[in-house]
DNA sequence: TCCATATGTAAGCTCAACTAACAGGTAAGA
DNA sequence: TCTTACCTGTTAGTTGAGCTTACATATGGA
């Protein structure tokens, strides 16, 4: 592309509402500035073409022929731009809410409520990403993330959800009824874990166990490596939710669990891009957490 | 025209650059500017559209799909832009020069001579543009002006021609052989005087003669007003070459002759506005000037 | 003649656009 | 594996393009 020759563009711009609405004035107030601007823009454009764009009719101004000439491009050039601008606002207004969460929370916290957020809010479309990844909100076109951690994500805007409520279970037979501690002397045991489970291992090593020291198995669905808890193959670690049944009748022990932890699942979102559908989603979402 | 939802016109334009060449340092070389405006520019836009425009690959950027809409649509309007504006410096390179003069000049100094000036310079075309107003050599789209007065004119490069030399001629019937003077008594006479004597009538008014006081008849041209005179019917201002001839044979007498007046032709022109061309055009006037 | 509108222009202000500087990533070649 | 050359990311600071303010002058309708 040769730019030499071109102006200013903030100039053409000012020229091309001068000469289409044939009137400074008028232009001026389009455009958001004063009738000087208009008048300056002009005048500078005049001294790099060498011409004479505009003349003077009474009160008023009209373009030239080379005016006319200049004007007609620029109407064109920045037609376009104004049009493919409105497509890209509309575009990302219409389309559905992108939330980027960790895996865990999605199958156990949010899918699980979803339908209640659909059924009141038929209007807002929601799209839901798990990933143990973390995103990069802007770059990936997310509106919101959930994220597993202390908050301190720089750059966005930090709500605390809640904790993720984690519980290390295994069979009496695995560590005795009476198993008395938490993460105490757990490394020599055979971890059943699946792949997913991005936010129980951050929780794991941030209370002292480091799952490469140990022996572990990735087993592909949380309920597989429940079975195989249940059975005594191992221990593993589980959302509350999930395990509750199998400690309430004496199947499993809850060996260690996250309580009053600085840990937790957030909200992240980017400063000044939160739009009214998703204000509403983030008000769902903490009215959730006060729901069993 | 709608710039609600345009971003910054300089952004687009970096943006369209750093996705045409898929690179930001490159599109950096092409606007002359730093990477890091490029990078700067590309965030903001993204943040206005709420969109990712550009997405790693590898050590390069690639647009992403909507990216490549914006940039498709940015690449046609600036591609017209940049077309327009290089026709318009053509034009002004490419057209002749636009020269404004006083009548008088045109047809008595000028004129004359001009056919010299063409056969020494057949590729430097010269429109002549006689005007009794003062043009704006901007506005009106000049490049030259001859105009008579001090010289003080602001704005504009002004330079000193040459006197304009004109002498107020009468029959000797009318004021007698041995009149004796300059401007003496003159208001009571009848002129006879052509309309388009611009720079005539502002030199009388230098010298005391108030034509609005004195019984004028505006003639159409110069040759009929000189033989009028020449009947006694009344007296007139003309340039000196005009009359010379029937001075010498004492048909007319000078009455006031234009010497060593402050009053001149001059030369002016815009600052930074002078071609090639037109710098061949004025030493040409220069050097006429030199000529009887 | 008065009033409401227009444009012209110079002086002064301010923030968008940029640079400088540093950091970190990628990829190719030795 | 290390080195080199290139890329982008980002922050802090600079600056002049873009604008406003204020005043002047012109036009046209009542």
């Amino acid at each position: 592309m040769d730019w030499r020759h071109v102006p200013s563009l903030s100039a053409l711009r000012a020229f091309e509402a001068a000469a289409r609405l044939t009137n400074y004035s008028a232009a001026a107030r389009e455009l958001n500035v004063t009738h000087a601007a208009i008048a300056q823009h002009v005048r500078r454009l005049e001294d790099h073409f060498g011409l004479s764009l505009m003349q003077r009719d009474g009160q008023t101004m009209q373009p030239t022929p080379e005016g006319q000439r200049l004007s007609r491009s620029l109407s064109t050039a920045f037609g376009q731009i104004a049009e493919i601008s409105e497509d890209l606002i509309a575009q990302d207004t219409d389309r559905p809410l992108r939330i980027a969460t960790t895996p865990s929370f999605a199958e156990y916290w949010l899918m699980p409520r979803i339908g209640a957020f659909w059924a009141a809010n038929p209007e807002i479309r929601v799209e839901i990403a798990p990933s143990g990844d973390l995103v990069d909100l802007r770059a990936d076109g997310f509106d919101l993330a959930i994220r597993y951690g202390r908050g301190a994500w720089p750059g966005l805007n930090t709500e605390r959800l809640e904790s993720a409520g984690h519980v290390v279970v295994a069979a009496p037979s695995v560590v005795g009824s009476n198993y008395v501690g938490c993460m105490t002397d757990l490394e020599d045991q055979h971890w059943l874990i699946t792949g997913t489970s991005t936010e129980e291992r951050v929780w794991l090593k941030a209370n002292g166990l480091d799952l490469s020291k140990c022996r572990v198995t990735q087993m592909d669905v949380t309920a597989l490596s429940l079975q195989a808890v249940r059975a005594g193959h191992g221990i593993t670690i589980v959302p509350r939710a999930v395990a509750i049944g199998d400690i309430e009748n004496g199947t499993l022990i809850a060996l260690c669990e996250e309580i009053d932890s600085d840990l937790g699942y957030h909200i992240l979102t980017r400063p000044d891009r939160v739009s009214p559908q998703l204000k509403t989603f983030i008000a769902w979402l903490r009215k959730q957490r006060e729901t069993p």
